[in-house]
RNA sequence: CGGGGUGUGGCGCAGCUUGGUAGCGCACUCGCUUUGGGAGCGAGGGGCCGUGGGUUCAAAUCCCGCCACCCCGACCA
């Protein structure tokens, strides 16, 4: 492949554009790779079409290479799988509606999981076909409320999506483990440093899920590590250990205190123990139980009800995490205090939810014994010795509490949580029989009985891997691809006033012609320095410079990523490079 | 959806306070010179100033609405 800047569709910009903060948007529409076109969509221009077309290449090769069968769904579909799987309503605003001239409701699908459910009912009747995983290569659709940052949230972009159909659920585990090892050797293979979490379903349904996370300061995704153990979590994921319950009748009564003008926890801590409430003066907001009120809306339904969240008062509840636990239904704050005067904003305490009939769900770290100080549901008052398991009872436990650095792990002993960001440039799930339920897919069972197939999804961002790429290889004159997803391999520059453009362009035919992608920097009139700081900006993995040497038989070979530089006689140049490339793609 | 910011040739920006019909740098075209780290001189082309309305003799500039983009938050396989 040779390509030639002078007629090819690259134009490099000198200043960065003003709408580009992250370093992979700034830097692939500054080296020529895309052009923003619509709200959250980009047109790829030549360079940045093959390198999405080599990532792509990639993750092809590792899905073939574990079994699995590539097809082709359309992406404007009828709603009506989308009614019967319940998602038309679930995914809500995020997915991009329309209707036909008819008036039939339409879609363009954000995933696939109703097709690929419907396609196996349509053509597998007997356990024999499987197992069996379909994938597919496709621009997804998804309303976003926010697209930003280019490539990495974007309503419309290129996106992996396989699924996998299991009789049982060893085989539905054998599935999600083949794949999550096959992302690992795709992510390896586009010389990314990633992690992989735990992590929630959310709308998607399902049990187990994990995320592949590239490690970037962009990152949207917060996750959590542990300083001593490879625990590794989604920050939404993240559990809390309990400590040990204590006895709840051991402890001493309630006893009821005036505390007024004491609405916020910090004002409370001072007053409890300026006072010595219940003989002590080292209260902390540790030793505080904060009820935050709520409103809970389901999918589809108008009514919102109210659930109240009981954590320590030194933790904030973080509405990421409930939403997390809670999903697909949607969680609000509670500010209606008119309408609800049983309620006493500042002032609440779990002793009265039962008999309001209120749903109370707490943090872990409330266990049966438990005493707190908390709300007496009276303006001014609070109480203390409130005890988890005789004055309150909660309806269950929620991971609802904000995470901090520095919270002991919950997979090992000892170890503490660290926090860092990432990309989600990947998800497995086991989704189970979610689908398969929902189009009643069966199919003859070795006795004759129908079964009923399990299901796994597995997803991988293909145009945001290239951006989190980007965002991982450069440096501040610009992109150092790896050579495995350069858009060439090698970047022939023309330096010089004699023949040095017509010896270039030979040198990229024969380079070619064994087997290299070529980028031949041809411009005429176009000063040496350009052509140098275009090459470092493009980032090609190695630039051969045909200048001032060409007269000795000598041209310099530079690489983008050490910036050594080394003199090679013409006739060699060939030879070295093929070599040097047979190397790297090791 | 809430808060903040910005919309002026392809890109980066000035002009707006104090209305008078648009300018700078880069890029682009032509000519000459130059040619190993973002060249020089000369001559050019390109903008209904985001959009709709209003005020005014006159609006890029003042007023109102809308739209888009960026940042923070909410939301989000």
């Amino acid at each position: 492949m040779l390509l030639r800047m002078s007629t090819t569709l690259i134009r490099t910009l000198r200043e960065d554009p003003a709408d580009a903060e992250v370093p992979s948007h700034r830097l692939l529409l500054r080296a020529g790779y895309l052009r923003r076109a619509a709200p959250g969509g980009y047109t790829w221009l030549p360079l940045g079409k093959l390198v999405l077309d080599r990532v792509a290449e990639i993750v092809r090769a590792e899905m073939t290479a574990i079994g699995d069968q590539e097809v082709h769904f359309p992406a404007l579909l009828p709603a009506e799988p989308y009614r019967t799987s319940g998602r038309w309503t679930e995914y809500g605003d995020d997915i991009f509606t329309l209707a036909d001239r008819r008036g039939a409701e339409h879609l363009l699908a954000p995933t696939h999981e109703e097709l690929a459910a419907l396609l196996v009912k349509d053509l597998f009747t007997s356990y024999r076909d499987f197992p069996v995983t379909l994938f597919q290569i496709q621009t997804k659709f998804r309303d976003e409320a926010r697209p930003r940052a280019g490539l990495l949230r974007g309503r419309e972009f290129l996106m992996k999506d396989a699924y996998s159909f299991d009789l049982d659920e060893a085989g539905l585990r054998a599935a999600y483990d083949r794949h999550r090892d096959a992302y690992r050797r795709v992510f390896d293979r586009l010389g990314l440093e990633y992690t992989v979490v735990h992590a929630t379903s959310g709308a998607m349904g399902g049990s187990a899920s994990e995320e592949f996370l590239a490690i970037a300061p962009v990152g949207e995704d917060t996750f959590v590590g542990c300083t001593d153990c490879h625990y590794a979590a989604n920050t939404e994921a993240v559990t809390t250990p309990a400590p040990a319950a204590g006895d709840p009748l051991a402890r001493p009564p309630v006893e009821v205190h005036d505390t007024p003008e004491t609405p916020t926890i910090a004002s409370l801590v001072a007053l409890a123990n300026e006072r010595r409430l219940a003989g002590r003066d080292d209260w902390t907001a540790a030793d505080t139980l904060k009820n935050v009120v709520l409103t809970v809306r389901r999918p589809g339904v108008d009514e919102t009800e109210l659930l109240v969240v009981g954590v320590p008062g030194d933790r904030e509840v973080d509405l990421k995490r409930l939403a997390a636990v809670l999903a697909p239904a949607t969680v609000d704050v509670f500010d209606a205090w008119d309408e609800r005067p049983d309620l006493v904003r500042g002032y609440i305490g779990p002793q009265v939810f039962d008999k309001l009939g209120i749903r109370y769900l707490v943090d872990p770290r409330v266990v049966p014994g438990t005493a707190w100080l908390t709300g007496a549901n009276e303006p001014g008052r609070h109480a203390t010795n409130v005890v988890c398991g005789r004055d309150f009872t909660p309806n269950g436990t929620v991971e609802a509490a904000d995470v901090r650095l520095g919270d002991p792990c919950p997979a090992c002993v000892g170890g503490s949580l660290t926090m860092r960001r990432g990309i989600e440039i990947g998800h497995i799930f086991q989704l189970g029989r979610r689908y398969t339920d929902a189009f009643a897919v069966d199919v003859l069972g070795p006795q004759g009985k129908p079964v009923r197939p399990t299901m796994g999804c597995y997803g991988i961002g293909v145009s945001r891997a290239v951006a989190a790429i980007a965002e991982q290889h450069h440096d501040d004159r610009g992109l150092v691809w790896p050579a495995a997803i350069a858009p060439c391999d090698v970047h022939l520059v023309a330096a010089g006033k004699g023949p040095q453009v017509e010896v270039a362009l030979d040198l990229g035919a024969r380079l070619a012609a064994a087997g290299l992608r070529v980028l031949v920097d041809d411009r005429a009139g176009v000063s040496a320095g350009v052509k140098f700081t275009d090459a470092e900006l493009i980032g090609i993995p190695r630039t051969v410079v045909v200048g001032r040497r060409l007269a000795d038989g000598y041209v310099e070979v530079r690489d983008r990523s050490t910036g050594e530089r080394a003199e090679i006689p013409v006739e060699n140049v060939t030879d070295h490079l093929v070599e040097e490339l047979a190397r790297n793609v090791v």
